[in-house]
RNA sequence: GGCGAUGUAGCUCAGUCGGUUAGAGCAGCGGCUUCAUAAGCCGUGUGUCGUGGGUUCGAGUCCCUCCAUCGCCA
């Protein structure tokens, strides 16, 4: 019987954009995720942009821009990022959205009922300048207990100690310089303390929580009384207005979480499903995956409000450390704050999937990215072992196919087909490094039999024509069963050994039944071999540019792109450069000439791709948005989407004409062409600047 | 400061209820092979198990001290 499972990934918050460390967590959700579905269980994961808060309303005001402008980008972005990297969402939501508005009403109504809401007036600091109450970390000022300076407002990293910001002395916000005020406030709150017999259960009991978790809660929350949660900010705040309290807001951190269930009711009503299948059902399990920095927003307020609002609380909350790069926090300076954008214009998101995968526990321990042993790790196990396998077997069995019956393999088949439990009990618990090291064994084993069988000698002795056939189906066999193991990591390389083998993967059952009889299709290159240079130029790349918005990149050729590029026939006659005739034969010189003046009227900009987005209906177009700079955007529709990658485009500078006339298309209008050079399809090759043109410049 | 985690081979880590000469992958070294994307196979480990002490017939494994690193403290 199936299980019914769903499954979240914590809301990344819209004022920043997707790192390496932010991908922990979403490739480890969509392994297991992938996983389940693997296994032929219900699984449905969803997610959102966070959206709410101070930190967007700044930021929206200092942009000169509503708040819903930030927001929508911000999606786009966060979306085209987890694309590129293959992760799976079922739905994507926003916090901001009728869904979620009346979720929050629903819950609220319920804690009110339950009578655990209850108002105080509270003194705190407001700004007069931005017009708005601080929250604690936008005061600076000097610690009242030690008098060291320019501390935050709610502790002091001298000192240690902790206090209320209207404490501190000689206070500033940070927001606008200004001394604040100190204001009356009405806040309302949740007592979370009613709660506190059922959370100490909850948390302790049932293994919902990881143990050093349930023990942490039980160390620093639940020995003594739960202080009672602050769940309103006064207007002018981004968020939902509290209807029964006007001129309040729901604090960011109480519409966050319902944000999971108003994503799943998105995905209900687009498939015809209901809410109360996934949110109101015993039978249903909840999962959810953070990191450990936004642990007790889990694990106490969270199933507080869950249960009173007779919502599912989760059956586990997975939650993991923190990256490390090289032993370190990441850090910019020595160019280890990576964009996921950044890490996609360099190399294969196929190699992290893996890295990560092969380093992740259920433990909360931080994962250390060390960039050699990342290279080494997938050259070695990935490229050498997985991969090679097929290579070294494939080409041979091409002509034959595979055998009509399977061959005597020594018990090969069997011993790894026999893994397949333990290996799906590794997943299912989230030991993903081991589940990797015990199939990077079955590897082992099985170019050991390749070797012992020699095929390239075998194909020397035409007598031999059946004894070849068996042991490159063997190989490819042992192989295949590999590709189902690793596909909730690397799903591509599953998809494209089902092409290999004319036989789809679509469940783990796949690793117990040898394929036989099965053509075996031209080989292509699985996989390449991680290029240091590639891992170079990323970092350097981190190192210049703003974290927020990179920079003049060096426009290399998408990771994606380059085996392609190579295969290209060659020579008739070159120049010293090796370059011949070719294209120019293909697409002779125009003839008639252009004027200085014909010329001048083609605007040519240089322009930032901001998004770009696969268009529903279109297998050729990218709908691309450039910025000129500032809030100057154009929409464009660009066929290059069989060549780029839409993440790898994000961020990157391209120039295109900015004066072509608007043309309406099925999918909306486009504003221009970006200038890009090829034979087309995936031969399509993006023009960039030289590093130093700026946004908006315009081509002479 | 309080609480917690970690510290095992050059690197990444495994070592279950304490029990024989402490293991694996990678790197390195030696050999073989050359089908495959400079890939593969075989062989190769003299490690103060962070330090010092204790319990025990026996401790990487239990207890205490100290050191180092990291994290958390709404």
């Amino acid at each position: 019987m199936p299980r019914q499972i769903l499954v979240t990934s914590a809301l990344p918050y819209a004022n920043g954009h997707i790192h390496i460390g932010h991908l922990v967590e979403y490739l480890q959700t969509d392994i297991w995720v992938r996983f389940q579905k693997l296994r032929g269980n219900r699984c449905v994961y969803v997610c959102a942009d966070d959206t709410h808060g101070t930190a967007i309303m700044i930021r929206a005001r200092q942009e000169g821009r509503r708040e819903e402008e930030v927001i929508a980008d911000m999606q786009a972005a966060h979306l085209c990022d987890f694309t590129g990297f293959g992760i799976a969402f079922d739905n994507y939501g926003s916090t901001h959205s009728d869904e979620n508005r009346a979720l929050c009403a629903e819950i609220w109504q319920s804690l009110r009922q339950a009578d655990l809401i209850v108002e105080r007036t509270v003194e705190r600091f407001y700004d007069p300048v931005e017009e708005t109450f601080l929250a604690d970390r936008f005061v600076k000022g000097t610690c009242p207990k030690c008098g060291s300076a320019d501390q935050y407002g709610d502790n002091c990293e001298k000192c240690g100690s902790t206090y209320d910001a209207t404490e501190v002395i000689n206070p500033i916000s940070t927001l606008s310089g200004a001394t604040p005020i100190r204001r009356e406030s009405l806040q309302l709150f949740v007592e979370l303390e009613k709660l506190h017999g059922w959370l100490t259960e909850w948390t302790q009991t049932g293994s919902h929580l990881q143990e050093e978790i349930a023990n942490y809660l039980q160390g620093h929350f639940l020995n003594d009384p739960l202080r009672d949660w602050d769940v309103s900010r006064p207007a002018r705040y981004f968020g939902f207005e509290i209807p029964d309290s006007p001129g309040n807001y729901w604090y960011v951190w109480f519409d966050a979480p319902i944000g999971y269930i108003a994503s799943t009711q998105q995905w209900c009503q687009a498939n015809g499903e209901e809410l109360a299948t996934w949110w109101k059902n015993p039978q249903t399990e909840v999962h959810h995956f953070i990191g450990k920095d936004i642990t007790y927003f889990h694990t106490l307020f969270w199933p507080a409000m869950l249960k009173t609002a007779g919502f599912n609380l989760p059956k586990k909350v997975h939650i993991h450390g923190f990256l490390r790069v090289n032993g370190e926090k990441m850090s910019k300076s020595k160019g280890t704050f990576i964009m996921a954008s950044t890490y996609l214009k360099y190399l294969d998101p196929a190699y992290l999937r893996y890295y990560y995968a092969s380093k992740l526990s259920s433990k909360v321990e931080d994962l250390d990215l060390n960039l050699d042993e990342f290279v080494a790790r997938i050259n070695s196990d990935l490229v050498g072992k997985v991969v090679n396998l097929a290579s070294r077997s494939a080409r041979f069995a091409q002509p034959t196919g595979l055998s009509t019956t399977y061959p005597d393999d020594g018990g090969l088949f069997a011993e790894a087909a026999a893994e397949a439990e333990r290996i799906a009990q590794l997943y299912e618990e989230c030991e993903f490094a081991q589940a990797m090291r015990a199939i990077m064994v079955l590897a082992e084993k099985a170019n050991k039999y390749v070797e012992d069988n020699a095929p390239w000698t075998l194909k020397k002795d035409p007598a031999q024509a059946g004894r070849l056939q068996d042991v490159c189906t063997v190989a490819l066999n042992l192989f295949r069963q590999l590709a189902i193991y690793l596909a909730p990591v690397l799903p591509q390389l599953a998809e494209q050994t089902g092409k290999l083998l004319n036989a789809p993967m679509k469940s783990w059952d796949e690793t117990q039944q040898p394929l036989v009889a099965s053509p075996v299709g031209t080989f292509e290159h699985l996989m390449k071999r991680v290029d240091p240079a590639q891992v170079q130029a990323m970092i350097e790349e981190s190192q210049s540019a703003p974290a927020a918005a990179p920079t003049a990149a060096p426009a290399p050729t998408p990771a994606i792109d380059s085996s392609s590029a190579a295969a290209t026939p060659a020579p008739t006659t070159a120049n010293a450069f090796g370059d011949t005739l070719e294209a120019l034969t293909k697409e002779p010189l125009t003839e008639t000439h252009c004027s200085i003046d014909d010329f001048v009227k083609v605007d040519l900009r240089v322009g930032r791709v901001l998004t770009a987005d696969l268009v529903e209906g279109s297998d050729k177009l990218l709908k691309l948005s450039i910025s000129l700079g500032g809030d100057v955007t154009k929409t464009i529709f660009a066929g290059i989407r069989q060549a780029y990658e839409p993440a790898s485009l994000v961020g990157r500078l391209v120039v295109f004409c900015a004066n072509l006339a608007p043309r309406k298309m099925r999918f909306g209008t486009s504003e221009g062409m970006v200038l890009a050079a090829g034979e087309g399809g995936t031969q399509v090759f993006v023009l960039a600047p030289d590093s130093g043109a700026k946004v908006g410049h315009r081509v002479h």
